[in-house]
RNA sequence: GGACACGUGGCCCAGCUGGAUAAGGCGGCGGCCUCCUAAGCCGCAGAUCGCGGGUUCAAAUCCUGCCGUGUCCGCCA
């Protein structure tokens, strides 16, 4: 609760200079209470112990008749706990919040290769994305959201072979029935084309004769060259497949601000010049075959430590234009960030670190760990898979199911439209509420839950807020004052640390702080909405009503910071 | 084999820039709709924080060894 941090620090530092201690290290262990009964704020004063010769006890107990403010004082066992005056808080509460950020960012998330559907596991990428995209638009800065395009090399490469190769038989033949579309998805082109690909991977690893290598290669090896006829027939072979993926991801309120393709740095000359520059560095080193590294290992990376970025044919690799792409990224903006997959751990670690050997900032980057099912792995291959369109059907569905049973004064309409906002905000939140390096099982079950710790259970507080102010029909009077009991309290606790909670949400990159933060306050809206009716026989409570207000905005915001989406009813 | 993550009640998960009795949810058990939507609320039971050492006034949190799981170790992307 930094508020109250702010109104405390100063009291706090003269009292302490006073006894005698010297410098302000004790402020990072000005920290949370513990026990809410004790208070809001806490200092241990064991650290004072030895420099000050006496007890802790006796310390607290000093400090604590030393200080005073617009809060109370108390010490025990060693520690002094600070509590904020509840009408001082409420105040402040009710007041308008001013966000700090301030800087511009540029986040790059998702960037799959377009050449297959989403499913849950390629999704976790994206969700996590674009809810850092909201938090950080949530807290002032200046975002835009970049999805890097991979329109060369070999993945694009076997698409377009594909397509150019294999009639709609050749490729229902090679599959065998094996990998059939969805009867639903017929007609979206992720589904429908992703299995040219595949029937292009059977004949490849099955391969006696080289002539379809060969193809593939030479298409791969004239894109890494910039040959525009060759990029021409790769994004006509991708780019009904990514607008695919696009309309996926926009079901799930994700959309970008820019596509940059990777060719462009291949085509505009920035790639050669890049290796030319590499080329001249002192770690850098040349193969047998002519082929161009750096030795990392010179600057302390351990493992394997040849970062190869030019193969011997004079081509570069993905990691080259990588870097190129991260130079032009510096241009256009003064903040980095991206998200990746944990197996992308090494590889942004040598794009880093020859970012710095140019003299180039690094970019945040935030890893994530895979979603694994209950059987294992995910694969498209071995049809261990779920689909996001699938989920997102299936999310509807359910929750539709029990919209009927709940709502029966709906029109069939109004409950399709609530059972989509639902299922789409349960499905984001069930991935947004888990630590990205948390590898998780996905269980039906657990994305599919509409209760506990959910969107639908935030909605539901957020729409119990919206009924009470339909029903007052009139803004609030924020400067209103009046009783305040615990229920109360809580929740004027809780939203005393919206902004303290965001802040380390988008400073840390770390998503899921604000997403389980939002699941406090619904949970402490419920118990003020039980223990504080703002409507008393047909009368008003302004003061009730005006914190419901408050508690309204903020959940309002905030589930929009996350991407769940904020019914009125439901 | 090496590098990097992760390991918390039956299940999921927070806490991990060291601080007071380890926080939630699911599942289990028991209560609450004449009262602003019960997708809710209240209570009970359930934890040697993977295991062993170490640092410290204080360790789930830091260091170290081991065990388990995952990822990576391509002139692929």
């Amino acid at each position: 609760m930094n508020i109250l941090r702010e109104l405390i620090e100063e009291p706090l530092m003269s009292a302490l200079t006073d006894m005698g201690v010297s410098g302000d290290f004790w402020r990072k262990a000005l920290g949370p209470s513990r026990e809410k009964a004790q208070g809001d704020l806490s200092l241990p004063c064991f650290p004072f112990a030895k420099q000050l010769g006496k007890s802790p006890v006796d310390i607290a107990t000093a400090l604590e008749s030393s200080i005073s403010g617009n809060f109370e004082v108390s010490s025990t066992g060693g520690y002094l706990n600070f509590k904020a005056n509840p009408e001082w808080l409420a105040s402040n509460v009710l007041k308008e919040n001013e966000m700090p950020g301030q800087k511009s960012v540029l986040i790059e998330h998702t960037s799959a290769n377009p050449n297959g559907p989403f499913h849950v596991g390629r999704a976790r990428n994206a969700i996590l994305g674009d809810t850092l995209v909201r938090l950080n638009r949530l807290f002032g800065n200046q975002v835009r959201a970049e999805y890097y395009v991979d329109d060369m090399g070999k993945q694009v490469g076997v698409l377009a072979w594909a397509l150019a190769n294999l009639s709609s038989e050749n490729v229902d033949n090679i599959l065998n029935d094996a990998e059939e579309v969805n009867p639903k998805w017929i007609g979206k082109k992720d589904h429908e084309t992703v299995r040219w690909y595949q029937a292009a991977q059977h004949l490849r690893s099955n391969a006696e004769d080289k002539k379809i290598e060969e193809e593939i290669g030479r298409l791969v090896h004239a894109s890494e060259h910039g040959d525009d006829e060759v990029l021409a027939q790769f994004e006509d072979a991708y780019q009904p497949v990514l607008d695919g993926m696009l309309e996926t991801l926009s079901r799930l309120g994700i959309e970008f601000d820019t596509f940059t393709k990777e060719s462009k740095f291949v085509v505009d000359g920035t790639v050669s010049n890049l290796m030319e520059k590499l080329a001249s560095l002192e770690i850098h080193g040349v193969a047998d075959n002519g082929a161009h590294f750096l030795d990392l290992g010179q600057r302390g990376l351990k493992g394997k430590t040849d970062f190869f970025y030019r193969r011997g044919d004079g081509s570069s690799l993905y990691a080259t234009r990588d870097i190129a792409y991260h130079m032009w990224k510096w241009q256009q903006s003064e903040n980095l960030v991206n998200i990746l997959g944990e197996d992308h751990k090494l590889q942004a670690k040598q794009v880093g670190m020859t970012l710095q050997e140019l003299g180039q900032k690094v970019p945040e980057v935030m890893f994530y760990a895979f979603i694994k099912l209950p059987e294992g792995k995910m694969s498209t291959r071995r049809g261990n898979v779920v689909f996001m369109d699938d989920l997102l059907e299936e999310a509807q569905a359910q929750a539709a199911s029990v919209v009927r049973g709940l709502r029966s004064d709906l029109s069939d309409e109004e409950v399709e439209a609530i059972a989509e906002a639902v299922g789409v905000s349960a499905v984001r939140f069930n991935i947004t509420k888990v630590s990205p390096d948390k590898g998780f099982t996905f269980r039906w079950e657990e994305a599919l839950s509409f209760e506990g710790e959910s969107a639908p259970f935030m909605m539901y507080s957020h729409t119990r807020a919206c009924s009470i102010a339909k029903r007052v029909g009139r803004d609030a009077k924020m400067d209103s004052k009046g009783e305040i009991p615990p229920a109360m309290h809580e929740l004027l606790r809780v939203m005393a640390c919206y902004v303290d909670k965001l802040s380390h949400s988008v400073n840390e990159n770390k998503p899921h702080v604000f997403a389980l933060y939002l699941l406090e306050l619904a949970t402490a809206y419920n118990s003020f909405y039980r223990d504080c009716h703002v409507i008393k026989d047909g009368e008003v409570d302004e003061f009730n009503f005006a914190v419901s207000e408050k508690a309204r905005a903020l959940l309002r915001e905030g589930m929009n910071g996350i991407g769940v989406i904020p019914l009125e009813s439901m």
